[in-house]
DNA sequence: CCGAACTGTATCAAAAAGAGTTACAAAAGG
DNA sequence: CCTTTTGTAACTCTTTTTGATACAGTTCGG
């Protein structure tokens, strides 16, 4: 499982979230709804808490809220509260340095990368929380 | 290394391909400057050669070649000829059933995929093989 | 103020995928 | 034919993500 599947499952627990309201959400709840461990949704919780999109409440009676209102949550801010690999990776091992070509490489697609983060936030950010509800109901 | 480095590596090879022009590359001297395995370029290059991007040659004075000219060789080929894997994986769990939300879910992220990908190809799009070269010699 | 109910987080094991390596078949050229 | 070189299969090593266990710290209700 070397896939970053964070973003999907982020999709899934804030639809939950939504649905629930003011309801604060136990992780346990939720974990049984994605099928996964507890703490796998602590975890996430724990980046989207950091990203202002949830609140979560410790101690009993706690759990988890939106942080603000379906319809403001972009998907491009869920992408950026997660930690989800760059598009590609650079050279795992540095290029021969005596290659001429290897030396300014590096900055290149560093910047392409970037360039390509730019992007897909761009595009995440055409969609709200609110949209992705829709979409799923009406399926 | 369980990050995809590929794209990088394919743009450091194409490039020393551009720069030898007509003369026949061994896989052999491209792992050298790349500091990695031969086999890991000819895997490499296998997939650039069904994209149609260089041609390589068997037996003796063999080697790869570039297909085409460098302004003519778009980033998005170069993508698209390697099996880089998608921007986010889906759940690698199936979640679970009775959760209402996750039966619709899955349908949606994979629309999202492919938008997100059409997003990247149409940016990588921009560049070609010359730009790049150019943008590293310069440097 | 005590105990139950949660979250937050550290730590470890398991699983998956890329990268590196070895080995060898098949093709091409002299 | 004999050498050179690609194409590919098969295996190991390493890295990363996910799953799991454990426990400290916080909050609420008696």
């Amino acid at each position: 499982m070397a896939a970053n599947s964070q973003f999907a499952v982020a999709i899934h627990v804030l639809t939950i979230l939504a649905k629930a309201g003011d309801e604060r959400v136990k992780s346990d709840y939720i974990a049984g709804s994605v099928n996964t461990n507890p703490v796998v949704i602590r975890r996430l919780l724990s980046n989207l808490q950091e990203g202002g999109l949830v609140i979560s409440h410790v101690g009993a009676g706690g759990g988890t809220t939106l942080a603000k209102q379906p319809k403001d949550i972009h998907l491009s801010e869920v992408y950026k509260a997660l930690p989800c690999g760059e598009v590609f990776a650079l050279h795992s091992k540095e290029p021969n340095q005596d290659c001429p070509i290897g030396k300014n490489m590096a900055a290149f697609l560093c910047g392409l990368q970037k360039e390509i983060d730019k992007s897909i936030e761009e595009k995440l950010r055409q969609y709200t929380l609110r949209d992705v509800i829709e979409n799923i109901e009406e399926a």
